[in-house]
DNA sequence: ACCTATTTGTCCGTATGTATG
DNA sequence: CCATACATACGGACAAATAGG
């Protein structure tokens, strides 16, 4: 298990962290059961508030990425688990999109408002 | 415009002043275009912290309700745009994903890290 | 059943950055 | 150029759930 960040990137370091964990877990470098480290430890080794690893956490917890619980730490979801393959579908829907100039982010609020 | 909390209550205050608003919305009493007082007055009035209300409209905002700009203020966000074919193979995605025990907002994120 | 340490959750305060008007 | 208002990050404090002794 491996957080980066950049200093100097633009990006919000809490982005950064959850960003991170994400392509971890598209890379299946994570799986599903694996404990992350405690967010004041990934504070303490980035040398980074824990509230700043707090915020990644709890975004990617909103993602359905995490399960959070106190006292217990971060855990890899079960749900995190098929993501590769439907990788595969989503880059040629977002490529689909791209093409009708449609961007990702316009896609990603149309997704959060789809009902299956 | 009214938002209000319950001291009293078990919900955190963000998620009442969120909830808050989100009735507002539902109820018709906020449409598109409205704005929302600025997170510091709000603050002031419910006599909380500018933080707590800013999460609050931040968790709004990604829930595609508000349009948030600095300097600017937040905005009750227009209703999605039309985009119906493609979001019809959003919706067969977001179903497979759904099968897969993949939820929508997992599916937004992994977007996130898809280039077209 | 009790106590303690751990770890996330919330809230407050402060400071600085940045886009808007 | 300047005031406004959200955005991010840091710091501290206490609460609440969990796990382990």
């Amino acid at each position: 298990m491996l957080i980066t960040i950049d200093a100097e990137s633009a990006h919000p370091l809490f982005e950064q962290v959850a960003s991170s964990v994400r392509g971890d877990i598209l890379a299946g470098r994570l799986v599903p059961g694996d404990r992350l480290p405690t967010a004041r430890d990934v504070a303490e080794t980035l040398e980074i508030n824990v509230h700043t690893v707090l915020r990644a956490y709890q975004q990617l917890r909103d993602e359905g990425l995490l399960d959070l619980r106190r006292g217990r730490g971060a855990v890899i979801s079960a749900s995190a688990a098929p993501l590769a393959d439907l990788a595969h579908d989503l880059q040629a829907l977002v490529a689909r999109a791209s093409a009708l100039g449609v961007a990702p982010a316009t896609l990603a609020a149309l997704m959060k408002e789809t009902r299956s």
